[in-house]
DNA sequence: TCTAATGTTTTTGCATACCAAATTATTTTA
DNA sequence: TAAAATAATTTGGTATGCAAAAACATTAGA
């Protein structure tokens, strides 16, 4: 599989094919960031939504070929990805894609969860009521994609519902720090997500969040999302995620 | 200030002054990682040192002379250090030290507070003897130091203590999110030290962390750890940490 | 004197070219 | 087949050039 392909594939989901205006998955217009930043956002990407899979490598002078730009900036850029752990750069060898073992996404998971009660316990504190609003709406949008089985808008919704607790904390580093972590653990969420058999149980998890966030009950919120975490490695660590991990 | 005198002041504490077999803090060597890293090692100490203060600007033309790197790795750097929130890259403006603003700090010590809360209980968990008695043994010699008051020997042993106790949680990606923020903080917290008047407060609150690791509690260890944080912040937000900090 | 406008100098952002050392791929040899 | 030798590729780093932006200095005007 080429680069080109991967890259086309990005680019067909995007809208604008050219990448100094191309949007982020966040939304943010990109062009007037360093073609360093630019670039990161691109690999990174590539890398969360699987165009490139785990343990492949990423040479250097193919990919600043196909995206169009020197050595120099894709070179900041993994450096930048570097420190978010979403690749590896091993010295003389170049880079590849982070590939964590279970015992580390174990261990992300536990700080994940860590980060996220934090987030609830000031969500509860700091959430405005058309915060908490938007995140029910957000619910029920989960639960139409779950009543009609749509796993990928169940998955995102319910991403996008933990993003928004973490907005809601009004803390912009536990924000950030919680968005690289997610990001790390994306992929592997994702593929349980695919493969969970019975996807009620995060429903009602989900709708004791809820309650909890109604209620303004920081501590109750915090032990949940924990929770809602332990469990999510309690799946992760039954299913098989060794297979296809390195493309 | 000249950059020279400063990159002086830090090779006269390390020892050997050659770039390229000099030893970071944390005392590895660092003379088989690549250049870019070497120098992020290099910066980070000295802003971590207070060698460059906060605000101040660093031109890459210069340094890279004074590093004796040309800037291509030296930008890789400030990249690195970028995604450690120790500098922020002002796009066409280059780099400035990190200062962090009041809010930011209360932030930070939130996440920092969480972090040590997970690290406390884990390390209940799975700690060795020997790591709680190494611990231990640290906490004396704090004592010591606080006893002939020496402020940045204290200061210095209480940072070990607590990296010490996140080290025994056995959770890596913990530790060096940890070790990331704290590095963030710890210009805040040193000079916090510096003018606290009572310092007995802490030593109380230490004595009650020994207490709680000796016993495993988990749960306690971890409250203590946080409301420790949170003094930390009573105290620092007292102070006037604004004075002086744009050198 | 302070401000605003202008021009000059410096710095950053990025591309290109080049090379040594390390790694990877290939071929040869035992 | 396996090991060893050789060739090709890739990375890590330096140096250089240049356009655009920003910082700085200077002058003109209120």
């Amino acid at each position: 599989m080429t680069v080109q392909n991967l890259l086309k594939a990005l680019k067909d989901g995007g809208g604008d094919p050219d990448l100094a205006t191309v949007d982020d998955v966040t939304g943010h217009n990109t062009s007037r960031l360093p073609l360093a930043s630019q670039v990161a956002i691109t690999i990174r990407d590539m890398i969360v939504q699987d165009l490139i899979k785990p343990g492949e490598r990423i040479r250097e002078r193919q990919l600043s070929v196909e995206l169009n730009v020197s050595r120099t900036p894709l070179r900041e850029a993994l450096k930048i990805l570097e420190g978010e752990k979403l690749i590896a750069l091993l010295p003389n060898r170049g880079a590849i894609v982070a590939d964590p073992a279970p015992d580390e996404i174990r261990e992300l998971l536990q700080v994940l969860g860590a980060l996220e009660a934090l987030g609830g316990r000031l969500a509860a504190e700091n959430a405005r009521d058309d915060d908490i609003a938007e995140i029910k709406a957000l619910h029920y949008e989960m639960l139409a994609a779950y009543s009609r089985e749509d796993r990928l808008a169940y998955f995102k919704l319910n991403q996008q519902i933990h993003s928004s607790i973490m907005n809601a904390s009004r803390n912009s580093s536990l924000i950030e720090t919680h968005s690289h972590f997610n990001a790390r653990l994306y992929r592997v969420r994702y593929r349980s997500n695919q493969r969970n058999a019975k996807w009620h149980e995060a429903i009602d998890q989900h709708e004791g969040l809820i309650k909890a966030l109604e209620a303004r009950d920081g501590e109750l919120l915090a032990a949940r999302l924990s929770s809602h975490l332990g469990a999510t490695w309690a799946k992760v660590s039954k299913e098989d995620y060794a297979e296809g991990s390195a493309g």
